[in-house]
DNA sequence: GTTCCACAAACTGTCGACAGTCGACAGATG
DNA sequence: CATCTGTCGACTGTCGACAGTTTGTGGAAC
């Protein structure tokens, strides 16, 4: 569901305008940390970069500003956005928050067919995780708690974790270390599928509540090593 | 033709910033259904009615666009968000997933001081409720579930619940009638407050989800007679 | 050495303009 | 009559430019 041409791969027609690639461009430079947190951006400098006018350039950044890594400031312009622990704990608060909501959603009319597509995607993220790119262990450990939440069925919902996964990404990136180990990703994750299968709510909230739990102490720890 | 200037009641007012007033006459605009849902916005005309150039339309529009009150297309402009029953579902079952995780979060330091905040605002309500002002009654409603997730001390839960509000503000404006009746109102968000003063998380979830699962019984409602 | 003020450089907010693209409509073709 | 195609108008995406504001610097006054 992430890739939507019906075309095919290959021969897309894509035509993708200049706000997604500077966009793109901003968030890949924020998250490898190309761009220090707390640092200002300025639209003429980025656009002479970029070899592009300041429109793009500034439409892109709105767009990251409503997505959490820019933070604006009247006739001053953007700044990268800094996370303390505080606000770390605030956002994987507002993750358990989406996640229990969509597990307790997804539990009333789990099937086969959805218990299958995650156990694949598990499968996946194992696969990468003995691999040393970070960004892809991230990326697919994103894209099966995003499933779980479009399986819930509510799109606004969807749309809330998406919001919030920019951000994610973000911390993930800063503490700049994940649990590679494959066991530990497999066992943690298929936790969250036996309660699915169990269909009990209250085991439902118990698995992702330590889930989330684990993940959110991991990554405070992490912001606590760097920051110090 | 470009004398005449729609923004505001009084001349051309430069001070602000002209994004926030052309976003401010938009939403208004939505929101009192001068724009049909559906309806396609052209740039140049809005800068031309508001005497303003494109650039900060575009960018106010971008702005309504994350806020969820206009959907765009590429190469084809912006439009004004339609809400069907599905849609509406989801909205209220995202407020709830967010209220709810508030109110459980808030029960846990409940004091003296932050009863006696919410007691006030639904006084609030009360009075207003006696007025015909339906916008005043939405407004103070909101403010209510505002300040139980403001008090719930998650800066970030805040800002999801701000991004939704937009919508809510949208629905409830789109149905057009809210439940006027000063009682009604005083007893339904009291159930909240008695629930919070208890301690009780059980109860505190019972709670909100009643009160929820009524307003968007009553929207859902209104919408399934306004499209009839 | 410190503080204050003035000046210059750089930046953002806003504007008007141009080019490529999309949708509608009329005309051609079967 | 239905369908395809070429053209036209309108609109968005993007650009460069100007004005007012902020920021950093350097010198003068104390």
């Amino acid at each position: 569901m992430s890739s939507s041409n019906a075309i095919g791969d290959s021969t897309v027609i894509q035509q993708r305008n200049l706000v997604e690639q500077v966009a793109d461009y901003l968030t890949q430079a924020i998250i490898s940390q190309k761009f220090a947190p707390g640092e200002r951006l300025s639209e003429v400098q980025l656009a002479r970069d970029l070899g592009v006018s300041r429109a793009p350039v500034r439409e892109a950044a709105r767009l990251l500003e409503s997505r959490g890594l820019l933070v604006s400031q009247p006739r001053r312009g953007f700044f990268v956005r800094g996370l303390d622990a505080a606000e770390l704990n605030d956002i994987f608060d507002l993750r358990l928050c989406l996640e229990r909501h969509a597990m307790l959603r997804l539990v009333d009319d789990f099937d086969a067919d959805k218990e299958q597509a995650l156990r694949c995607q598990v499968e996946v993220m194992c696969e990468v995780a003995t691999g040393d790119s970070e960004s892809h262990k991230i990326e697919e450990d994103l894209v099966f708690h995003r499933m779980v939440i479009a399986f819930a069925g509510n799109r606004r919902l969807l749309k809330a974790f998406d919001d919030i996964s920019h951000e994610l990404r973000l911390c993930l990136a800063l503490i700049g270390k994940t649990h590679a180990d494959p066991d530990t990703i497999s066992t943690s994750h298929w936790l969250l599928l036996d309660a699915l299968a169990s269909g009990d709510p209250g085991c439902c909230r118990e698995a992702i509540d330590y889930h989330i739990g684990v993940a959110r102490d991991y990554v405070v720890q992490g912001i606590g090593e760097s920051t110090s």
